[in-house]
DNA sequence: ATTGTTTGTCGTATATTTGCGACATACTTT
DNA sequence: AAAGTATGTCGCAAATATACGACAAACAAT
């Protein structure tokens, strides 16, 4: 096996790279986006609104429900999608989290190649 | 082709994505972390730390170093590799722009399965 | 019941990622 | 010059991700 080393990393490391990997693709950041920007939970036409056929669209879709991101309720013909705000709220907090911890050092390289060691 | 559909979307979110993704593994993540522990850039011996093998390290190096999150400077036999605190606030605040609109609505969904549409 | 609509799943082809061994490069040291 | 050390690059194998057409399931509407 040639992956799935991940086993060797810090819980948080994992949980980290696993909301990152959600977001690593621009479809599923604009899914995210356009499920915001719709007050009342809008169905799966979300793929009228991207470049991707419908079929890629609720891939995408199952890629972030599995991570609990998003969430999703039939509603009789057609599927209510929603987001999950507290969950957001929380990786919102886990990254900046991580973030602060990254830039509390301050400046050590400079702005080009001026590493100061 | 089956990718690079990402020049269908806004630079916003191409933009988000490509760094999502470069925090989309846990060694990419431990090894940002491990460069914030050490005050001073510290060279490349940052693969004793990980349970990966030195060329795999070397690569979760260059992807980072390509999106400019890390810097690396030739010094001598080894080389200095520190965090480009600058650009990592800055994608700080574009996460965190991120979900301040995913989460301006407030809750939608209930704790489990509670749309409200 | 039959038709149409919305959605999810399956299979498939291609692209990308991941991990590592083997080699080359650059520099230090003796 | 020769040997040793630290890094990076190349090439390969396996795992994942991406995208989509074709099909099935569930329900509404006639």
């Amino acid at each position: 096996m040639t992956y799935a080393k991940t086993a060797a990393f810090t819980t948080d490391q994992q949980q980290l790279a696993r909301v990152a990997k959600a977001l690593a693709h621009p479809a599923r950041v604009a899914i995210i986006q356009f499920l915001a920007s719709k007050k009342t939970c809008i169905s799966g036409d979300i793929a009228a609104e991207l470049p991707l056929s419908r079929t890629t669209v609720s891939q995408h879709l199952q890629e972030l429900k599995a991570l609990d991101l998003i969430r999703g309720e039939i509603d009789g013909l057609t599927v209510c999608y929603c987001l999950n705000t507290e969950l957001l709220h929380q990786v919102h907090q886990q990254f900046t989290a991580f973030f602060i911890e990254a830039t509390a050092t301050g400046p050590v390289c400079g702005p080009e190649d001026a590493c100061a060691c």
